[in-house]
DNA sequence: GTCATATTGTGAAAGTCTTCACAAGCCCGG
DNA sequence: CCGGGCTTGTGAAGACTTTCACAATATGAC
């Protein structure tokens, strides 16, 4: 009999999923790697769904947006679907990483573990004080943002994290646009203007502490 | 002639604001700032949300929510919306926040400077590691965690921020929950479970970084 | 005072995301 | 091999959000 088909080279079909989809994955794939630690073989959308804050219905209709991942009455393969999420997520390769701004939070980033775990590596930083550049994070030198051309020509670098000041983030943008970057990471409290197919996303934490303060006036209703 | 109403004690009428909302309204104070330190008298809804990424019609729905601020024909006045937002936000009053981790992301935070300057005011540091306890961070000492309970005991704390490891972080979120503390900032990568009426935020970097590599093998279809 | 122009505030429509509910499928015990 | 117990995958319903479109109304020129 024929093959109906092969399911094409390697990559799942794939509708459209939703930014808060891709992040749920990305929480589902941490909580299989704890099960995985904890030596569970398998587990169900339930049990995964307790996990986090969501229930078993949306975590079946969030998988099934790129395939049928799980087996019917028993549920999901443990390493098998953290795999498979690794594939979806784009974590089964490398990403090279620039760091623009070497404060505080640039530090704090570059400190945090769950950056490099994932397969994040940072190749380059740069800040615009000069008292910074030269110095050494690790085996990466310090350069002035003036190199950033140089540093992301070529598809050398596939993120950008801004961690500048608001007023200067979106020459920094710009500029590494210019150079084909295609993804930023932006700390600044500001709302950068990029062309399509360019992808930002917003770290503000000036917002998030406000999102509680208005949460403790008990204005809202939220159960 | 009698006053119609004097609109209640103080607080708008207020439908239900959605998360997103909230943080599209934090959005806009900033930008009202800018507006105000640039001089300008008033603003329209399209201005402002040409500044965000948004559109004029969100903007007056947003608004709308609380109150109507503006005048037809002419748009908003810019500091008296911003005061507007300030009450609407709960940024009118100061509120205490406790930090528990003095790491990296602690450390971070510290110094970050639109903390301080929206009115939250750190007033504990915490921390498990016993080199830590005892530094002294600007005006405030490093405590041990032990000291949880008196630190927030009696209403004195209004905000955790939670940036310990992940396995410790439910633990520290008990204990404030027993405490009386209703708002939470977490940057441990777990999803914490809490009573219904205690808000939580998560900030979770490396869920972040994945949203963009997943843009990056252009799976999504986000114009 | 009237007209032209600008911009809000808001129902209604369109769109998106989440939850529900159930057929289909898999496993295991007997 | 059959039946009971689970659990997936998914269309359909429901809830929520955003966008549209327009009446209401403010300003300023003449």
């Amino acid at each position: 009999m024929l093959p109906v088909s092969a399911t094409p080279p390697s990559l799942p079909p794939s509708r459209r999923a939703s930014d808060s989809t891709v992040r749920r994955l990305s929480l589902y794939l941490r909580f299989l790697e704890d099960f995985q630690a904890e030596g569970r073989q398998t587990v169900s959308s339930r049990h995964l769904a307790s996990r986090g804050s969501t229930t078993a219905a949306q975590v079946r209709k969030d998988l099934s947006l790129f395939g049928s991942f799980g087996k019917r009455g028993l549920g999901y393969d443990v390493p098998q679907l953290a795999e498979r999420l690794r594939d979806i997520l784009g974590l089964a390769r490398p990403w090279r990483v620039a760091l623009v701004g070497a404060g505080r939070i640039g530090s704090a980033l570059f400190h945090y573990p769950g950056f490099q775990e994932r397969g994040f590596q940072l190749t380059a930083i740069l800040d615009v004080a000069t008292h910074r550049v030269g110095e050494s994070w690790g085996a990466i030198r310090v350069q002035h943002v003036a190199d950033l051309e140089t540093v992301v020509r070529d598809g050398q670098v596939d993120i950008v994290v801004v961690a500048v000041p608001g007023p200067a983030a979106q020459e920094v943008v710009d500029r590494a646009v210019a150079g084909g970057v295609k993804a930023f990471l932006n700390f600044a409290p500001v709302s950068l203007k990029v062309p399509s197919g360019v992808a930002v996303n917003n770290v503000n934490l000036a917002a998030e502490l406000e999102v509680l303060s208005f949460h403790l006036l008990g204005r809202d209703a939220r159960e």
